[in-house]
DNA sequence: CAATCTTATTGACCTATATCAATTAGGATA
DNA sequence: TATCCTAATTGATATAGGTCAATAAGATTG
């Protein structure tokens, strides 16, 4: 039932059974339909979650009122708001699931248990927060030395299939464009691939 | 003569004076002055920096051969190509001195080693990466809700004094801006303050 | 299979920022 | 202090992408 988290921490640390165990029972299966939220603004944060199926999106809304994607998160993805979880403060993001999703959680008391009980899960950690550090960074570079078209390109490069999941103005969103300018950018790129 | 990394270290986690000791003896005294190289492109990255003294960017340049400023650090800030350490591939990008400057370096085998004998040590550089990561994520938001001014006024928040140690067209290109566009948004901001 | 609702596309126009080219202002150096 | 040299500013113009409004194309539902 858990196979698909133990196999993620597998490639990433090497637990003793008894640590995995200390971890696996920590966790709590989730489940939302489509549309329905994991986190709004204004909520006490404490879970992170990992995907076990479907697909969803991470948000929120700046002053003006408009939304801006920061992540979104399919099959062995971690997702939640990273910084409300770990400074223990509200939430600002919305979690909406995309598709109906199954998800695992982690509570944030019961995760420090873990610190302590089996220390190597904050490596498993750090090598997660870490790699995610490194992906963003290239996304804050690709912003300012790429235009649209080939952030596009990259972007369906990085998350294979998304456009089958995803509706284009979350993507145009995700990659801080507007919907008619993604529109634009697709329909050269159709007549690229004709000629 | 280490109390300044030693400080930093009890802001975060509290390890015995044994798991300090371990730790501060791995690291090396490193002088760079003005307009020198603590990195350059090519170089396999053995080390991450904890700056004691002085100012330093980190950059890298794109196939158009632009420079893009990812990182500048100051007193109490840890730089290198995370990236390139982590994954121990060759670096990309140029750390070089702004003000002459005094550090201290981390080595990666020894810091493997500093991992094992003391886990707690995981934490300190996952409370890190976790607290990098959260203000990375901030500044691709402001790059995509903000305009130049706001993300001015914001930089010169985050970095105080900054603008006395970096030069203007440094800021820009940090912001993602010319060195054009950021005077325009100054003069008006004078302006501003004089009325 | 209509009717309705949502998403995507297209067109016309606008704006923030980039680009290119001078010019000015400060620091460093002799 | 005069001379360089680099950084900052200013002006004129170009452009990618935004905004607003109108269709068109898919989905979804009764």
């Amino acid at each position: 039932m858990h196979t698909a988290i133990a196999d993620h921490i597998q490639n990433h640390i090497q637990p003793t059974p008894a640590e995995m165990h200390i971890f696996l029972s920590t966790l709590n299966e989730v489940s939302v339909s489509r549309g329905q939220f994991l986190l709004k603004p204004g909520t006490h944060v404490k879970h992170e979650y990992f995907v076990i199926k479907g697909c969803l999106k991470a948000y929120y809304l700046d002053v003006k009122g408009s939304k801006h994607i920061l992540q979104f998160a399919i099959e062995n993805w971690w997702i939640g708001d990273f910084n409300a979880f770990y400074n223990q403060i509200a939430s600002n993001l919305y979690i909406e699931a995309i598709e109906d999703a199954q998800l695992l959680s982690i509570n944030y008391d019961k995760l420090q248990e873990v610190y302590e009980q089996a220390p190597i899960f904050e490596r498993y950690f750090r090598i997660l927060i870490t790699k995610a550090f490194i992906s963003q960074q290239k996304r804050i570079l690709s912003a300012q030395e790429k235009n649209t078209q080939d952030r596009y390109l990259e972007f369906c490069q990085s998350y294979p299939n998304i456009e089958n999941r995803v509706a284009n103005y979350d993507v145009a969103n995700y990659l801080g464009v507007t919907p008619e300018n993604l529109s634009r950018v697709r329909k050269a790129l159709k007549k690229l691939k004709l000629s």
